[in-house]
DNA sequence: CATCAATGTTACTGATGGGTAACATTGCTT
DNA sequence: AAGCAATGTTACCCATCAGTAACATTGATG
């Protein structure tokens, strides 16, 4: 049945995976949907995923790893240049707010759906939600603020907090400020004096 | 089969949902499971309950009044003084999130575990945010800074990404420092000339 | 053409969950 | 003591869900 042009099985479910998952939660959905969705069935999902929550894991390894590229995107769009980085990976996460019909952080999103510590999801969210946190303190170390953790902490709070509340008091509440909150954040932080180095 | 002494039955159901949706989440944990450690079952949770939505949204009415009951605290310790009322909610969300075992806010999490707009517990959840918002708003217009509405969106931001943030990076995390970055925002957001009133 | 791996199909299990019916019990009130 | 409302008990119904077994089909490769 493998039709040309098309991906193949594990990919169509994993995609179908991102997009149910998020939108409708990851309990809220079972693998049957998600096999039907993808064009396949139970059977062909459960030979490609030990378990659900396999699956589950899977699925947010897959985003965890596409958000990761934004550091890349940035790195390479403003090499040496951390303060630029740090600016252009705000606007991309101000857009995502803007753009990701109000469910937030996918990642976030599935830490709270599966308190559970023993779930193979958790690893995958805490290991990337702390990289994330390590990269942001770097960055602000690299880009000469004097307070480096205590301004990419301040960041991460307003960057997490502008997601998670999408859901409660939607796009136009003060996530819509994420943006303009961060940059003045940037702006003002206190940095070391520039010595000059010629 | 009333003991004295012991709460009505629609109290301890609602006590225990309270323990149980909030450890385990509102989709993990079925009625009967409740029921049973309520010390009764599910017939007569039904008969205090239209059903499990409506017994979610009583259970959010009931940690939402609790919540907004701070401000009225806030206002009986710190009376016509907005600044200290300010400082005082923040201190006792701060306190919050280190004692409140990680799982972050409860109509934060619902409103993520119940993403569909019709359910009950969605208009309790968007309320209660929404009024707090509104209510930081004024209170530090009345504390005199210059742009209250940016200043007390930054505050929301920052107390809601240190709940949510918890479940990924832990106590120890960024929410740590939501105190010390919120107070520090109260110290030099820029305010009002103070002209003398006498 | 023969083989073999990947996929599809159907049907099933066992558990759980929300919700209800019918009837028994309790305890307070008059 | 009688009555009544709230509660308890048991046994259901029906849907869903994670996961599996057995067998059929396809498609590419030799």
């Amino acid at each position: 049945m493998k039709r040309k042009g098309e991906l193949p099985p594990r990919e169509r479910i994993l995609q179908v995976a991102r997009e149910l998952f998020y939108r409708d939660g990851i309990r809220a959905v079972g693998v049957e949907a998600i096999a039907a969705a993808a064009g396949t069935n139970k059977m062909t999902l459960y030979r490609h995923f030990a378990s659900k929550d396999e699956l589950v894991a899977a699925y947010l390894k897959g985003l965890a790893a596409e958000a990761e590229s934004l550091w890349d995107d940035a790195r390479i769009k403003h090499p040496g240049d951390a303060e630029q980085q740090l600016r252009y990976l705000l606007r991309r996460v101000s857009q995502f707010a803007d753009e990701c019909s109000g469910r937030g952080c996918a990642l976030a999103n599935a830490a709270i759906e599966l308190p559970e510590r023993a779930h193979p999801a958790r690893k995958v969210i805490e290991e990337h939600k702390n990289r994330g946190r390590e990269r942001l303190v770097a960055l602000c170390r690299e880009a000469g603020y004097l307070h480096p953790e205590s301004l990419a902490d301040e960041m991460f709070l307003l960057v997490e907090g502008a997601r998670v509340s999408l859901q409660s008091v939607g796009r136009e509440g003060p996530g819509a400020r994420l943006f303009a909150l961060a940059e003045g954040l940037l702006d003002t932080a206190p940095r070391k004096k520039r010595l000059k180095t010629a």
